[in-house]
DNA sequence: TAAATTAGGTAAAACGAATAACCAAATTGA
DNA sequence: TCAATTTGGTTATTCGTTTTACCTAATTTA
């Protein structure tokens, strides 16, 4: 910058003037001078250093998405929406995998080093309410998605699911389903084994039993491993007419098996899912299940830029999604 | 730091050589004060700063990995493979995407300002040969996954796809097929456009001709779009005998609508996908493909880290990858 | 015992930009 | 005509670390 600076004749703070516009007193330089100093900059080449900035400013223009893993339906329509707005903002998204206790505290410490000015967390399972009040403290614009939370300086954003899961026992109840087999993979976060639980409780309380011999927990990650338990499940004598998955991509391959088992669905057996997957909507019969119909993506973007640009810190907003059920065709 | 030295009873100085040890002369401070500030440090809460140490340092610590779109089946295995061996070196990993011109180029100007002390491109359609080596020459350790360009100064891991697309037209004529439909998407990178004469090219040179109507450029991005393609395709009176896609997701729709059609696959049509994505392994039957067969993240993480370890400029190093005619049961 | 070494630090100069405070010359106002 | 204002800059400090060069007291060596 220097450099620039005594190229075009003029001193180094005259060049930051003229990139960043004068904060106080409007714009002071000369057309002229502007030129030369643009064609300085253009003939060494000469771009500024963003620690540099980040520094002195006390702001690095970078917002850190954090997500358990890429791959999943979610995280990308939920890395998009915030990169578009990020952008349109002026800052630039950072992309971080937290899946793991190890790595989700490793992006922690780093935020807490200053890595961006905002972040949005997904589901931090291994951060405690405390640890992200400190982030929120040390002046970082904090939103979490996140049951677990309450942020008292930023700001969470829950799922309620109860209501719609109690739902869709009901509706299966109503239409006559009474042999009810669940597909589930019980993992350390104990999400799954909460709705399971969930779906479980709606029956009893509807006085309908369930088949010990019908609750499958664990049931693989593969598709084929899925399609597997299923076919095997079918073969049992007393067969169930109602599959309740704990995830849409087990309901479909569940739908697979059922049908090159020569049944149908619905008729034969329902099948509902959890999540609401685009491909969901495309599968034959397009799959009924349980999620948000509008994604958390508006929302929390738009908790985060609000934070980001407020002048005073702001106290922590809570907004809560209801779950519905999506009746399609495969229940 | 100033304040944890003030606490402790030491200087600054001695606080950052505790904590990073000291360069020179092997670290030549007592136990007792490493424990006094260490105390102090707990007690403060204190954190470096990142962009201090950056600026300072002129070394980021951090590697970036730029990949047009995430949720594609690549990008989940690249970024969690490299996410890996940038953490155990010590670099905390940046992932950004690039999708679109303008994201791409926001994304070139941030490395150039330095986001990152190294960089993972991942098929860069709208940066020149020149701009990258102009930013590997402002000291970004660079290597760069494309067919088109080609380093002094950074490194490129090549694809050579051609033989390999060869190889699959001729099995396929070998086991008599002569029927040949295509099934691609012509984008603006041209790529599609590429594989697809190859294709035909080869095909001509064995003396098979082949039906305009039986060449679709224009499939769409849903499953369900490329499904009815397909169904239409089957339903013309001299039906093909071959399907070659453009990308294995359009051969998996295209298997589905061959089945729902009442055909058998491969016996009365043979489906071959292209880029060997897993999903390709557990579908019904397996797909026949053509791409590579273990992946090249471990060639980028390889000489990105060489590249960064090294302590003077390397030359530009190149690697190629063969794609394969990976056999399995669609074909 | 004097010189040399070592142990355990400190002082101060970077790194590259942002910005508050200042300044000289030119212009304006009354 | 002279003070007041405006124009178009410059100087110097600061952000929070790292790191080189130096320092003093204690210990070792010859």
């Amino acid at each position: 910058m220097y450099d620039v600076g005594k190229r075009a004749g003029v001193s180094s703070a005259t060049v930051s003037f003229i990139l960043n516009g004068r904060g106080s007193g409007g714009d002071r330089i000369s057309e002229e001078t502007r030129q030369r100093v643009y064609r300085a900059i253009a003939e060494l080449g000469y771009v500024p250093n963003q620690s540099a900035r980040a520094l002195r400013r006390q702001k690095t223009d970078r917002v850190c998405l954090v997500i358990p893993q890429i791959g999943t339906p979610f995280s990308d329509g939920l890395a998009n929406s915030v990169q578009s707005v990020a952008e349109a903002h002026g800052y630039i998204l950072i992309l971080s995998m937290s899946g793991g206790r190890e790595r989700e505290r490793h992006v922690f410490e780093q935020l807490r080093r200053g890595l961006a000015d905002g972040a949005v967390l997904f589901d931090p399972e291994h951060l405690t309410n405390e640890e992200l009040a400190q982030l929120a403290h040390a002046g970082v614009a904090l939103v979490v998605q996140c049951n677990r939370v309450q942020g008292t300086n930023f700001d969470v954003v829950k799922i309620d699911e109860i209501k719609a899961l109690q739902d869709a026992v009901r509706y299966l109840y109503d239409h006559g389903r009474r042999r009810v087999a669940f597909l589930f993979n019980v993992t350390e976060s104990g999400i799954q084994e909460e709705r399971l639980q969930s779906y479980w409780q709606t029956w009893r309380e509807l006085g309908v039993p369930i088949l010990e011999s019908f609750v499958l927990r664990n049931v693989g990650r593969l598709r084929e491993q899925v399609y597997r338990s299923v076919s095997k499940l079918l073969q049992s004598s007393e067969r169930p007419d109602t599959i309740m998955a704990g995830s849409d991509m087990f309901a479909i391959s569940a739908v697979w098996a059922i049908r090159d088992a020569g049944l149908r669905v619905p008729e034969d057996i329902a099948v509902i899912g959890i999540g609401n997957i685009p491909e969901g909507e495309i599968t034959h019969p397009p799959l009924t299940t349980v999620g948000v119909v509008t994604p958390t993506f508006g929302d929390l973007t738009g908790l985060l830029f609000s934070r980001l640009a407020s002048p005073v810190p702001l106290d922590g907003r809570v907004m809560t999604r209801q779950w519905e059920l999506i009746l399609r065709g495969s229940a």
